[in-house]
DNA sequence: GGAAATTGTTTACTAACTTAACGATATGAT
DNA sequence: ATCATATCGTTAAGTTAGTAAACAATTTCC
């Protein structure tokens, strides 16, 4: 039978309960889960190296050459105004650059330097080994499974 | 055969085209996921309801009464500094108290109150009829794989 | 031609953290 | 016993990743 005190401490062993109401919640094991993969993805592309959204940018400018800054932001999911900063980044490092596009004086073009493109294709090497180590525990078939069931979630994305 | 022209614009069409390299990171996927499920979350608990971070500290004190401001802190994965306004906001809400321990008078335990209780079980019913609505696009298989797979991913924390 | 929409941008704001320091207290080593 | 070290909760300041609202310039829609 379980102990009747109504002061029952429970202060040891901390470390080893688990939680079970948070842990049956998909929101709080995703966010868990993403503290994880983002942090290990910094770590793995260093100090100066691409931000997780800055790289995301970078890849689509780079798939999606002569994207517009609002196409991109609605494509990332963000305001366009958020995006800014992060052109502004991309641009100063010299991988992108903002062009006029000839028949709308409003858009600029967004299209990847040569540096851009090289830049580009080594981070992305870079964040494949990152996934690849930190989910050396997953199966590639858990790995794709996993995917499918985040692509069902993204569904409801706009 | 594909097109050989150099300036080939490719501005039509955004919405529609995928963004295959994007698309293969399990991170990019975490990330897209997670904010669909937290904004759908905010949506159902509402204005004044709890944030995400919030209801998961009122869960962790609701099932384990008197544990401390270190210890949830640990639990929660966040620096303890961090977790002053959150206890001062269910504090200021009347849903826990901070009380003192006899033998260590650094700590203050936290307890939470009868309404906080009831409060938490009337939020975890939300929180549950949220997910099972924003994810009915999942059998209860298939949401049991992806707590697996993510429990995979959590296995690197700490 | 005039109203409405869109583009990129700035500014101001917010949320959710982190790091570093602090005083108070407790623990461990000798 | 005392001194160094560690831990607790807290504050203060900074960072990151956004949002919302407004703007001029431009384009599109009747």
């Amino acid at each position: 039978m379980a102990s009747l005190r109504k002061t029952d401490r429970r202060t040891e062993d901390e470390a080893h309960i688990e939680a079970p109401d948070l842990e049956e919640f998909i929101g709080y094991n995703l966010k868990r889960a993403y503290v994880i993969v983002q942090a290990d993805f910094r770590r793995a592309l260093g100090e100066d190296g691409f931000a997780p959204r800055v790289f995301s940018a970078l890849s689509l400018v780079v798939q999606y050459p002569n994207v517009t800054q609002s196409g991109l932001a609605r494509m990332l999911g963000i305001e366009r105004s958020g995006l800014v900063a992060i052109v502004d980044e991309l641009e100063g490092r010299g991988l992108i650059k903002r062009t006029n596009v000839p028949g709308d004086r409003r858009v600029q073009a967004l299209v990847p330097t040569a540096k851009g493109k090289t830049s580009y294709v080594e981070a992305r090497a870079v964040v494949r080994a990152h996934e690849d180590r930190l989910l050396s525990n997953l199966s590639t078939e858990e790995k794709a499974t996993l995917l499918t069931l985040l692509g069902k979630i993204r569904s409801h994305e706009d």
